[in-house]
DNA sequence: TAGGGCTTGATATGTTATAACATCCAGCTT
DNA sequence: AAGCTGGATGTTATAACATATCAAGCCCTA
């Protein structure tokens, strides 16, 4: 699975097949993607980066989706159950999920520059964590795993 | 390197030997480990689990060391940027460091049962992260690897 | 048409973290 | 000794992130 976030692509397509599996995924399981979880994931879509709940809030509330911190948690706490969005620990900040509808644990190229964000992923029970988490007798459920560095682009403008 | 955190060993020497190993390095490199800042050490010190920072506060408001957020975030800084403590982001609290001296990039096993933390490491240029990063051009500076479970001890209970 | 379950509205509050500015103090300079 | 300097601390206020609670509405279905 590649890393989405920091090439350049056809971004119209990802935010259109985004929506509609999304769609097809709500309509399969009996979700509700009211108008606001609708939105929500619009705006995160918008670009490959991360958005605070407060950040996100304020575009619902310039729109007349609702003004009050719930309406935004409500509405990212539903992406992030259904798995179309994720939070980025380190940032407290939330973002659409690049990879919707394929299995998988996410993981995150973080750039400090342009504080855009690239989806990848990892598997969690290979690789040394999941070798520590054997030998320790921990049975891992969720892992967070982000880097934080510079992306191509930012690299170049530092030099 | 072992995970630290979840078998049972002789903590009083992981208190001593973390502190001395501290009090050396500030030494060496003429930082100073003013009583706040050792004091602050030794609390999260007392437990492999992680401590918020308003927790922190009110024991070193309890012995007199200071009252407000910014005495436990001022702290806390030196201590993660000396590496004496690292930050636990998915819990938004702070561990002192379980291999204080060794090189290391930090991994951390965090069970939901108890909330203790075992401290292992990772390294990111290996692995898939570092596939992914080297593949999108991306420069990693600092990862944050944290899994969340359940430890051996809470595997037992919740059978 | 009544009930149950999910969704939304609204108010308040809890929790985590930092900005900003004043003061203190040790070590060095003149 | 007086003055400077840089790091550390004191103090106040506020920013930023997140949740508890209760009331009201909506949708399905029995
Ligand atoms: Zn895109
Ligand atoms: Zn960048
Ligand atoms: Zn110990
Ligand atoms: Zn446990």
């Amino acid at each position: 699975m590649p890393a989405i976030g920091f090439e350049h692509h056809d971004h119209a397509h990802c935010v259109r097949s985004t929506l509609s599996k999304a769609e097809a995924h709500c309509a399969d399981t009996g979700l509700r993607l009211t108008p606001v979880r609708r939105r929500a994931l619009e705006i995160l879509l918008a670009e490959h980066r991360a958005l605070g709940a407060y950040d996100l809030l304020e575009v619902l509330a310039s729109e007349g989706l609702g003004t009050q911190p719930p309406v935004a948690y409500r509405a990212l706490d539903f992406l992030v159950k259904a798995g179309f969005a994720h939070k980025i620990e380190a940032l407290n900040a939330y973002i659409a999920c690049a990879h919707l509808g394929a299995d998988h644990t996410p993981a995150f190229l973080i750039c400090r520059g342009c504080n855009s964000v690239a989806e990848t992923d990892t598997s969690p029970a290979q690789g040394r964590l999941g070798d520590a988490a054997r030998a320790a007798g921990f049975v891992i459920e969720r892992t967070v795993v982000e880097a934080e560095g510079l992306c191509p682009d930012c690299q170049k403008d530092a030099a």
